[in-house]
DNA sequence: CTAGGATTTAGAGCGTGCTCGAAGTCAATC
DNA sequence: GATTGACTTCGAGCACGCTCTAAATCCTAG
């Protein structure tokens, strides 16, 4: 799952200034590859178009980059390639819509939860694995072995 | 991520006694497809091979199933198949690596905490939007729409 | 004995989400 | 003007986790 790293801003900002910045510039301050920054294009998640150079190079905006991180969020929260673009569709129709993005939103936050809990819930089987062992490893060598088990 | 829907008892069990059950009982009790069932054994995460007939068919037997279930467990966690085949074979592989065991599943709870952090981050994000929006409905029709943004 | 359904294997296929490669273009520097 | 390196598109490739197919075998009922 795509690891999102954006390096915090340090001196100038490369030539920022009314111009957007490259892909490159992009990628680092987003912490998503060029590879998937061009991806995520293509795949339909990037609504508002990023705008380009005469000679036809991308120049990322502010809005690009937080839309972009936008995408990094919801795709942590698991939600699919396609849900994205749905939402990007939805947005970049304009307004008017509002009630099916919410829904959206919804109907994903709800996914969220309920996967939040089944993950909650089986991690507390682990835990309890967990002090299975450091229980058996804390009286290693008292009695000669405990039960099978696993 | 395959679907677990394990079918509550209901009957006196299908031929149980002493000869374990057939694939698709065991499918049915841990709600595993038998596809599924197959294709872990070859990939190596049933430890404890699974008793077979004269005939050469599966019978699965309630620590089969047990064991089956705890990979769906840890499944659902997020845990990669390579891992549980890792911690099926130190099981298999008997007493004298309980450290092994520990660490691997530490690690991998480490990791569950992290994610689910990072979840539940990035889900309060989308709470927060999801409330943009339901703000920007109740107040619908007032003033001739809102700023732009997403 | 036979029909039919469940099971077996090995291997192919698929959906998802990237990730990479090739071949060509653009642009800043020497 | 030439070199060099970032950038372009587009398609292929890859890792993962299943999911399915084909052809053969088993087993139960009639």
């Amino acid at each position: 799952m795509l690891e999102v790293n954006p390096q915090p801003e340090s001196g100038p900002a490369p030539s920022d200034q009314r111009a957007g910045v490259s892909i490159a510039e992009a990628a680092r301050r987003t912490g998503v590859s060029v590879h998937t920054l061009r991806y995520y294009e293509r795949a339909g998640l990037v609504a508002m178009p990023v705008g380009r150079t005469a000679g036809g190079r991308r120049r990322y905006h502010q809005i690009d980059l937080e839309w972009i991180v936008l995408c990094t969020r919801l795709r942590a929260t698991g939600m699919p390639i396609k849900t994205i673009r749905r939402y990007a569709q939805l947005v970049s129709a304009g307004y008017g819509n509002e009630q099916e993005r919410l829904a959206l939103l919804e109907a994903h936050r709800a996914e969220v939860a309920a996967r939040l809990a089944e993950v909650r819930e089986n991690l507390r089987l682990i835990d309890r694995k967990i002090d299975v062992y450091r229980g058996r490893l804390d009286a290693d060598t008292a009695v000669g072995a405990g039960p099978d088990a696993e």
